[in-house]
DNA sequence: CATACGTGGGA
DNA sequence: TTCCCAAGTAT
């Protein structure tokens, strides 16, 4: 079969089956010459980076009201961006989506580059991100290759070679299937395959519009691809986080170093993390109490149990952190990790 | 090329 | 419970 026409078959099966999302275009407006605006096209790409649809929805749809365009979002205050992220993890993205917002508004007078090779230059867009912004949003020829494209084309083609050694390779054949025509249709397309028929486990080859070309279905081995190379075990760290209230009501909080996990982000003063609890003081000196609670939580590369240390301070003065008024405290705004902690310690620090 | 970097959902 | 995984990027 020609490579044209296993692209022309997947467009026909997206303009079926193209999924609902708030950042896309739908074929009515696009029939009316309606183009997706490349601030939300970066905003919607960033977000999905390693991370899921459903968990991207509610933010994205959060974002773009609070800001509307990248000069709003070039505008805000670091404090408040980092906030709206908390809980979609990887948070770097965040750092890099306000750099960026502001390179895009400080030199660039607020528009997006329409190429793949300036996109890229640009900071938290990558090979991936730059390719899908300029198809999607500047109707450009350019191939993604994602997780999805990747899965596809290892089994569509049979490629036995594992991850990610053979990324090369499915990116050539990703690139010989990009078409002319419909670039930003097409590339949605592939990743919308991976995402619901060419899925990682129980793959429904059944209705797939590929299932003819498919070489690893021929071959019985769909299940088996992308072979991966083996990842090692997690170990486990262990650390102390320290959750003071004062009086009044505010909570001892600090922000966290730009660099590193949880960089720029709202967390509780402690320890750092090691296999052994490290050497460290209290941010406060106060009357601690061990209430015997551990917050359990699984990073990319290691599990955590964090113990958590409690008290009720008068008015002191913090060797770290700050306090953080009450009417000032959202939770939301904490990382997961810190706000497990927080759920933990809220009901026996605000009681009497 | 390998590693650091979050989180929640599903099997 | 545990493991795997999801529209990757930076270093």
């Amino acid at each position: 079969m020609r490579d044209a026409q296993l692209s022309d078959d997947l467009l026909i099966w997206y303009d079926r089956h193209a999924r609902v999302m708030p950042w896309r275009v739908g074929p009515m407006e696009r029939a009316e010459g309606i183009r997706p605006d490349p601030y939300r096209v970066w905003l919607s790409e960033v977000m999905l980076q390693q991370t899921t649809v459903a968990a991207v929805r509610d933010y994205f749809r959060r974002f773009v009201a609070l800001w509307p365009d990248v000069g709003a979002l070039a505008a805000a205050e670091d404090a408040q961006v980092m906030g709206e992220w908390a809980g979609l993890g990887y948070y770097a993205r965040a750092r890099n989506l306000l750099a960026c917002a502001r390179v895009v508004v400080s030199e660039n007078g607020g528009q997006f580059p329409d190429t793949r090779d300036a996109l890229l230059r640009l900071p938290g867009i990558g090979p991936y991100t730059a390719a899908a912004i300029a198809a999607i949003a500047f109707d450009r020829s350019e191939t993604v290759v994602d997780g999805n494209v990747e899965r596809v084309m290892a089994r569509l083609h049979a490629v036995e070679a594992p991850l990610p050694g053979s990324k090369r390779q499915l990116g050539a054949l990703a690139a010989a299937l990009t078409p002319e025509r419909r670039p930003g249709d097409y590339a949605q397309a592939v990743m919308d395959l991976g995402a619901t028929i060419c899925t990682p486990r129980n793959p429904a080859c059944g209705i797939c519009p590929w299932r003819d070309p498919c070489q690893a279905r021929a071959e019985g081995i769909v299940a088996s691809l992308p072979r991966k190379s083996p990842k090692a075990a997690k170990p486990v760290r262990h650390g102390i986080a320290y959750l003071a209230r004062r009086d009044d009501g505010a909570w001892l909080l600090e922000t966290r170093p730009e660099r590193g996990l949880l960089g720029g982000m709202l967390g509780w003063p402690g320890s750092d993390w090691a296999q052994d609890v490290p050497p460290h003081a209290p941010p406060v000196a106060a009357d601690w109490r061990d209430p015997g609670m551990q917050v359990r939580h699984t990073f990319t590369h290691f599990h955590l149990r964090m113990a958590l240390r409690l008290a009720r301070v008068g008015d002191v003065s913090p060797a770290r952190g700050r306090f953080v008024p009450a009417d000032r405290f959202r939770p939301s705004d904490l990382p997961t990790i810190m706000r497990k902690a927080y759920d933990l310690a809220a009901p026996i620090l605000s009681a009497g």
